[in-house]
DNA sequence: CGCTGCGTTGAGCGCAGTCAACGAGCGTGG
DNA sequence: CCACGCTCGTTGACTGCGCTCAACGCAGCG
């Protein structure tokens, strides 16, 4: 994590120092990457970037946790990506030196960091080895992106719903007595435009699911751990059992 | 198109030649290239690759249309992408080294160039340019998702439908007195994994779309010129005109 | 001739979108 | 302190869309 000339790198300290992109930068460029490098502390609710604005860099999540949302004429918006500690973000608009086309919001107090575009630029041209993971970081998004598209095309909105909350459970919940728990980072409009519904319909579902081994209470969310992987998905049953569902 | 060496660049004659991942192949290395380098035929439904099976280099569309789908359990699949001639196909499993996830089937007789693993490797390593131009394709897919997640989300199955059918006037069609008409190039099974909905709910959506400026019969799809990006995005006028919709 | 794949049509019904009203919580300002 | 407005979330009523199962027509083919 020091290289030759004695700077240490910038991520060095990071939990995801070993997955970081900018692993590979080597000794002779660690200082350009030095000097291109900034955390910033986000408060909940406040931006890092909006959408159709310039691109900065290539921003790390390294705290917290970030919503990636697209705003749509009319007032709706889709909330595209979560994006967690270790994660990258703004990397198309870098890569292709565009706007932004998503908004980047704190859902929690949360910290990232920044490596300033222009030398970011130069270090990705002088080592391909951080293209190659920024390339397996658009990749991930890929498989990100293909699999909630099949989810949309075959799951039930209840089915998305439940799932996403058992990921949410996975990484924000806490053993409780034989119970997961946890508080929700998410507001129901985060989480109607995660899933694709409308608020009101987000609300029944959440009552729906409050009959099937969640409890549900504002943001409170708790399941029976063994529960896991299982509710949400049964099918119907629309003829056999009347009470389901 | 020609290097020092006098061996012609692979790609040099294609049409695509100027956005080709492999247009950035130095001079040195076009001998590889073109070692590499094999063209295949494909007919109408054959595959190029199975979904599951090993990654045998980088695909690049030629001439024809291929289909990217995943097959779930239950018999179901969704058709995650319609590949046009100059596109890349298999970059992923190529880029991460692993089975492919997705299915490629020609829909058209088509034909496809590949460039195998093992060259493709060395010559993405020795040129750093082509990696940028593949990640440059990641780029478009993701745009693509989130597009269809976001259309998934927000247009009706009836609008999608009809967006869908626009794009493959745009790309299939001819101009033909004062209407655009065209062959589709889809079953009623692609069209309806392309929307997400099942094989009957795509059937009576083409026939409500029957009443709305589109005559489809059988595959022979057609508009009126001037119905283009109208049809099928009027308001639901649920109550102001009962004939609608 | 029967088989199979493809596409359509019908009946039934639960689910989801829409409009609307309401209540809880909260910060502001008089 | 209360009144007010605001956001957020819920609930109700209504309508129609879309999923499911089922049957049928049809073409191609052995």
């Amino acid at each position: 994590m020091r290289g030759d000339t004695g700077i240490p790198h910038p991520c060095g300290a990071c939990a995801f120092y070993p997955d970081s992109v900018w692993q590979p930068v080597e000794n002779g460029s660690i200082s350009m990457l030095a000097r291109a490098f900034s955390r910033k502390e986000l408060a909940n609710g406040q931006t890092l970037f909006d959408q159709g604005s310039e691109n900065r860099g290539v921003f790390c999540v390294s705290r917290g946790l970030i919503a990636l949302r697209t705003h749509h004429e009319g007032g709706t918006s889709t909330l595209l990506r979560l994006a967690y500690p270790g994660e990258v973000i703004g990397f198309r608009s870098f890569l292709e030196d565009r706007l932004h086309l998503t908004e980047a919001r704190a859902l929690l107090p949360s910290r990232v960091c920044t490596v300033a575009r222009r030398d970011a630029r130069r270090l990705v041209q002088a080592n391909p080895t951080v293209l190659a993971r920024l390339a397996s970081r658009c990749i991930s998004e890929i498989d990100r992106s293909h699999e909630r598209i099949i989810a949309a095309a075959t799951a039930s909105n209840k089915q998305r719903l439940a799932a996403l909350l058992f990921d949410l459970l996975e990484a924000h919940g806490e053993r409780e007595g034989n119970h997961l728990r946890m508080h929700l980072p998410l507001s129901r409009k985060d989480l109607a435009d995660l899933i694709g519904v409308p608020p009101e319909t987000l609300s029944r579902l959440v009552g729906r699911l409050g009959k099937e081994g969640f409890a549900i209470d504002g943001r409170n969310v708790a399941i029976p751990a063994r529960t896991a992987a299982k509710a949400g998905t049964e099918p119907p049953l629309t003829k056999t059992c009347p009470a389901a569902s």
